[in-house]
DNA sequence: TTCTTGCTCAACCATATGGTTGAGCAATGG
DNA sequence: CCATTGCTCAACCATATGGTTGAGCAAGAA
C-alpha cells in the first residue's frame, strides 16, 4: 500500500530546515540552483547537495536550461506522506476532542475562570 | 508562526521506519518499551533509544508503572507537521488538478483508453 | 533475602549526513 | 579564441545516527 522506502526518504528530505526552505521558495515559483543557494549562507556546492536530495526524494526537479539548471517542485511527492499525516491527525483528532471534552467537564465542574 | 525547531524534531523522529512501526502499534493502544520492541529484530536496548527519539520529539510519553514504561502517543505533537504539510498539500493538490487537468483533455483527443 | 524481569545508561563502533574546498565541465559573452 | 558564469563532482572532515554489548538499578516473585 504505502511505499515505505519513498516515505523514508521524503520525510529524510524534509527533516532539514534548509531543505524546507527551499520547498518554501519553490513554491512561489521555478528557482536557479543558484538562486536557491543566494540566501542560504553555505557554499554553493553544499546547496546543490541539498538540492540533489530533494530531487532524488522525488520533491522536485532540476533542469538544465541553458547554463542555469531550474528547479521546481514536482506535485505528487508529498501525496503520500499527506496521506500518511491524515492518517494520524485524523487519530490526534479524536484525542484531542476527547481532551477538550474532559477539560470543558473540569472547568465546568470548577465553574471558574 | 511556526516553532521550526519542533517540527525538525518531529520530522527528524519520523523519518526512521522503526519508529514509525513504534507509532503504528501506538496508535492501537498503549504498550510497554518490551512490547513495542519485541517484534522489532533489534536488541531491548536500540528499541528503548528509539522510544526516547519519540519521546524528546514531543510525539509520545513513557510513564513508570511497576516496573514497566508504559508508552502513549501524545496528541498535538504532529499538529505542527500536519499544519505544514497541509500548507504543501494544498499547492500540491492545486498542481494536481491541473495536471489532471491537463491529461484528460490529452485522453480526449487521442479518444483512446 | 535472593532471583528475575524490565528497562536504562555508558561506551563503543560503523555508517550516514552536512558541510568545506578545489578541480573541472558546459554554456554564454567578449 | 579566451574568460566568466553556473553548476557538479570528488575528496575530505566533523558530527550525528543507529546499532551493539555489558553493567546496573528498581520492582515484583519466590
Amino acid at each position: 500500500m504505502v511505499e515505505q522506502e519513498a516515505l523514508d526518504d521524503v520525510l529524510k528530505a524534509l527533516a532539514d530546515s534548509t531543505r524546507r526552505v527551499m520547498i518554501q521558495r519553490l513554491s512561489e515559483g521555478e528557482r536557479t540552483v543558484g538562486e536557491l543557494a543566494e540566501p542560504l549562507s553555505m557554499s554553493l556546492a553544499g546547496a546543490s547537495k541539498h538540492v540533489g536530495v530533494l530531487e532524488s526524494a522525488g520533491l522536485i526537479t532540476r533542469e538544465r536550461r541553458g547554463r542555469e539548471r531550474v528547479c521546481s517542485l514536482r506535485p505528487n511527492a508529498l501525496r503520500e506522506l499527506r496521506d500518511w499525516v491524515a492518517h494520524y491527525a485524523e487519530f490526534w483528532d479524536s484525542r484531542l476532542n476527547a481532551l477538550d471534552a474532559a477539560l470543558r467537564a473540569d472547568n465546568a465542574e470548577e465553574d471558574d475562570e
